[in-house]
DNA sequence: GTCTATAGCGGGATAGAC
DNA sequence: GTCTATCCCGCTATAGAC
């Protein structure tokens, strides 16, 4: 599964993007292959079966996730700059890789444990996530701002950056504006939100 | 459409529980019918067409997005109340309609236009939206907190609230916990989050 | 109004030519 | 490695008995 050839790649980008949009059921072959400007067969004869071509759709999502978002922060940085780069982390991300949160959102109200399985794998103990919360614990009591534990409060910081993403749709055809005008927006909306998020800790 | 029947009722009850684990074209007429504990045959005599099911259980639920989420706060409350209310009103329905997230996010992937048509229909200034932002802002200047711009306020506190359902079987797996531990802790959540928030806002 | 049987088709998968 | 043709299953939908 080395993706060196060109086909390949093409048809793994078309997954991606149709996947994305209509979910598992809601895609067929036969789109996914036009997209891919390549016959209906090919995608049998590079990956098998459409359940295997998801498959590899979804690890490189999880894949993604766990490298970008579950990336342990510095220990010696403060708190400031810890939620400044935890939230850059996710809007940086979530613009470069469009599809994750419906693929992922869609295979948790499906599939949980596949998901959790993959999140966890190769990495039993979930340490880097763990150890997030713990070193964000710690910043919170180093202020004596433990108004809110760090569970919560990780809960929290994600679901504001990645909920936009999730009804982009509906703001851009409501606001009628394009992608990136909308991106523009995620990437303004970072210092404002890590602002508000700061206050709301202050002792 | 009155449902009076009990078979009407039951079809309802089983095809909103499916079409929000599956999404539209992941779930099956036979699926509904055996939930349902009716004959396959007995859905189209009802609802002729799965379409015009899917339908039915996209524009109650808009429905309830409008009566519950929508609705105007009152302009003599103060902030604290009104974010307050916000927040139990997101909670307590969302906990009463489980299915409600999970269905409209699939629905905003595939047809945007359709869900922001029916939610603004009857309503086509999309009044009560604009009202309540139009109130927030006023109370976060009567308070000088103008931090935050009132849009970028209701999204952040949507978020907050939608998203830990819509990944709430991947939060249930990890910990362990049954819906209702998961419904506990929302509402735990809800004063720690209200307090969080308003705190963020002081000026 | 509820059942069984079946029509009809869309889509995943494969065979086999080139 | 890429194409066309085709198989065949599963699903929506309907006909028709009861």
């Amino acid at each position: 599964m080395s993706l060196t050839n060109e086909t390949e790649i093409a048809i793994i980008d078309a997954a991606r993007k149709v996947f994305n949009s209509k979910g598992y059921s809601g895609t067929t072959m036969e789109e996914i292959a036009s997209l891919a400007k390549v016959n209906k067969a090919s995608l049998h004869y590079y990956y098998r079966s459409k359940e295997k071509l998801f498959e590899i759709v979804l690890t490189e999502a999880c894949g993604i996730i766990k490298e970008k978002l579950f990336s342990i922060i510095k220990l010696e940085d403060n708190l400031e700059v810890i939620i400044k780069e935890l939230i850059d982390e996710y809007v940086e991300t979530l613009i470069n890789y469009p599809y994750l949160p419906n693929l992922i959102i869609n295979e948790i109200s499906s599939n949980p444990e596949k998901v959790l399985k993959i999140l966890l794998q190769d990495n039993p103990s979930n340490i880097t996530v763990l150890r997030r919360i713990v070193i964000i614990r710690n910043k919170l009591l180093e202020g004596n701002k433990e108004v809110i534990n760090p569970f919560d409060f990780i809960l929290t910081v994600v679901s504001i950056n990645v909920f936009p993403f999730l009804i982009r749709p509906l703001i851009t055809n409501y606001f009628r504006m394009g992608d990136e005008q909308f991106n523009t927006y995620m990437k303004k909306r970072k210092s404002d939100l890590s602002s508000f998020i700061l206050k709301a800790l202050k002792p």
